[in-house]
DNA sequence: CCTCTTTTATGTAAATTGTACACATTGATT
DNA sequence: AATCAATGTGTACAATTTACATAAAAGAGG
């Protein structure tokens, strides 16, 4: 093996130079502010809400911002939002995904900073849901106006996100209450997709999945017949979970 | 509206005074580099491919790596990951998306770097396309090792998302040449998911999306029957787009 | 307590889509 | 001319999706 011996060397000689200092090398480079920005989606009186706070800055005085804040310096950016969830919500283990990266270099008025986006989705009657600053209000995601920054855009990204990813995956429940209704199930639905839903099929199509547990309780305080509730199997669906296949476009 | 003047002045005593210089609020964050690594995929000897760089780290010596860049001052992320197609392969208007953000604090021997992965997809035979560096090689997605930084991590989750896209967008296309046969599309799409599926209904499948042109040639230079060859109607497609509908999980 | 109203709950027929499967045809090679 | 290796096509069956109407339960009001 000689021959390979010699190729080697000529490869090495080819070769540009390693880098031997890997920290000055990142020290040259120039560096951004990360954020993480959280689309926190609640649903309530049969609409598709999100938590938003007064902007801080006067540059947008009376604009509306999503929950965000800075990326600490050795923290991992899921546990950035994370943080960001726990510290205006008082909550822990929300259903948070990250969804897009930000970084159009004009987009904060104070310089550059580069955003990541998580979509989350909580129920907005959770007991343990805190709002504490009384600058944080649910909006309705279809009203929206007098946004900071680009975060109607995000919003809006989030929120396709969002459509697509409920008739994939069961995420909606994140939205509810444990235990829930059908009927509050397709509302839900309806409002996340803009479709109106034949309640028949709608029905037959969650039952077939075989994921609805019956409780065996009934609504309470409806001024009508009051349907069954059901929590969603989520141990089962993991379990169970297939491998979706088919090409559709 | 006496009253709702007061109220506001109220309003405004409450809250938080306003920041009016976001230049130096930014200036306080951490900052940390930005870059872009591209994910570039291409289709040969029916396998997946993807092109990789020996990594110029002394501490990752012997590892391939992701072509990536550092974001630039005032650069767009979109445009920077643009940029290092073109920088690397000569190419321009490729197919890329933005897949998912990576910023682990210790991803980077230099220290915290994060990087916004993409998804790029182009024909490996394209005459445009000019490998010119000798240390670039493509390599079979399944058979890789020796990975720098964590880049088997992002490969493998853009792998993941490209299996999912193929399915419900036209993109596998763009790892195809312009005029193709129905058996190197249903190849590349068994490459891709990594399953076999009866010609008979591939066939039926996408001849019933009616979005593939007859071109009235045929293979050449093929030991047997030549196939026909089609073009992906990208504009009828993008005409006809209709929006994907079906609960399904 | 009867009636009215509202909402839950349920089934079936028709249309569409997906799946499994076999044989004749073409062109190149010997 | 025979062989080989691939292309190209159709049909029956199963599964899924869609459209659609009626009975039963509970509360409200007289």
């Amino acid at each position: 093996m000689g021959k390979n011996d010699t190729n080697s060397v000529l490869e090495r000689e080819l070769k540009t130079q390693l880098i031997v200092d890997p920290t000055s090398l990142v020290e040259q480079y120039p560096a951004v502010p990360i954020t993480v920005d959280c689309v926190i989606f609640g649903f309530d009186e049969n609409e598709l809400k999100v938590l938003l706070i007064r902007s801080d800055l006067q540059f947008f005085e009376g604009k509306w911002s999503l929950l965000g804040d800075v990326v600490r310096a050795t923290e991992d950016l899921d546990d950035a939002a994370n943080r960001v969830l726990r510290q205006r919500t008082g909550m822990d283990d929300i259903f948070l995904e990250q969804v897009k990266a930000f970084g159009g270099p004009t987009r904060h008025p104070g310089g550059r900073v580069v955003t990541i986006a998580y979509c989350s989705l909580l129920n907005i009657h959770h007991h343990q849901l805190k709002i504490l600053d009384n600058e944080l209000h649910w909006h309705s995601v279809n009203q929206l106006c007098d946004m900071a920054f680009d975060h109607q855009l995000i919003i809006d990204e989030c929120n396709t996100w969002l459509k697509k990813r409920i008739q994939e995956h069961p995420l909606a429940f994140n939205l509810l209450p444990e235990k829930f209704s059908l009927r509050e199930l397709q509302n839900l639905y309806e409002a996340i997709l803009r479709v109106t839903l034949d309640r028949r099929n709608f029905r037959k199509k969650f039952f077939s999945m075989d994921f609805l547990i019956d409780v065996g309780e009934y609504e309470e305080d409806v001024p009508h017949r009051p349907g069954k509730l059901y929590k969603f199997n989520f141990g089962k669906y993991e379990e169970n979970k297939r491998v979706w296949f088919g090409i559709d476009f």
